[in-house]
DNA sequence: AAACTAAAGTTCGATGCTAAACAGTACACA
DNA sequence: TGTGTACTGTTTAGCATCGAACTTTAGTTT
């Protein structure tokens, strides 16, 4: 087993020694700003792993998600385009085209022609796609919690507030272009 | 130009919005809790999409910048194998092959075979990989600089540390199971 | 030595995505 | 009435990825 002098440990650095590193290879970086960007990111990444686990568990993909949720968002009777929803989900109508096909015979939407204009398809969340969302909701809002328990509820604010600063800030300096943004709230 | 009956308006909710259309659909949750979730999300998102900009302004592409970014943090010589790169990137081996080719391709690594075991091969950041590195960190760097602009130096720190809190949190909850994480600092 | 075992990387088939070409419907205007 | 134009959703071709089978090499065992 001839692993002794292979240049190749698997471990990934944590945050501070990414970070030394970076400052090594890079001079000119402040440690501050690192490390608030590179933790947003990694915290970001490790979510969306637990999110998709979950989901799995669930037996639904992330793609499946991301659509049950922007029906749900859109209020009773939850129904959308599909134009709408790739919009909303930030892909072109061709892949749509293909998830309803795919969530369809998962049973978790119907897809019908709207008969007031023959062009329109309109998609409606099934019982059982409203009933998947909520089971997701229950286990995320768990988890959630359970990621935030070691702040206050003053931190949890404070937190928040910050946050929504940059928000704020990263949105009126990068417009939206078009409307394609999502994410797995 | 008919869309005024249209049910369609393609404009994404604010955050405060989509909260408040959670808890209408869904009871049982903690504003403050969502607000900081969602505004990470979001937050990333537009990250993302902000890098994935710039980079496509030197002509690379994220997966290209992904692998750049693991050969500089390996330090020099700046070399490090198929396997563990995808290890790190959370790819599989044969995902790897074809980027190494395109990268190679493209003049930003090289590929060699390993002769004192001459299953491995050897990928090596170019002068040229390294120089598209250096750009792509100048262009980061100012941008995060801007993205916190608004935040007093106390601030900064406040969130870092929040920040951190919570990535601990979430590692000692899930661990890596494999070595599959990876993010675009 | 000869044969197992393990490991690294590549090749192959299937999936889901994008971009671009396409087809069908509704409204405007002559 | 007929033609033009805009808009929707689907189809097609190409690409990146995954999972699994395969090839080559190194080390281990007998």
């Amino acid at each position: 087993m001839p692993e002794q002098p292979s240049p190749d440990r698997g471990h990934e650095p944590t945050l501070d020694e990414q970070i030394a590193i970076y400052q090594r290879e890079y001079g000119d970086l402040d440690p501050q700003v690192e490390k608030v960007v590179n933790a947003l990111s990694r915290l970001d990444r490790r979510m969306s792993v637990a999110y998709g686990r979950q989901l799995a568990t669930l037996g639904l993909t992330q793609a499946e998600w991301e659509v049950l949720k922007e029906l749900v968002m859109a209020g009773r009777p939850y129904r959308l385009g599909p134009g709408a929803l790739a919009k909303r989900l930030g892909l072109t109508p061709a892949a749509m085209t293909h998830r309803m096909d795919r969530m369809a015979a998962a049973g978790l939407i119907t897809r019908e022609r709207d008969e007031s204009n023959r062009v329109r398809v309109i998609v409606e969340l099934t019982d059982e796609g409203r009933e998947k969302w909520l089971q997701v909701m229950r286990m995320a809002s768990a988890f959630e919690e359970d990621l935030l328990q070691d702040l206050s509820n003053e931190e949890r604010g404070t937190l928040g507030e910050l946050l929504t600063r940059l928000l704020r800030r990263v949105e009126d300096t990068q417009p939206d272009a078009d409307g394609r943004l999502s994410d797995l709230d």
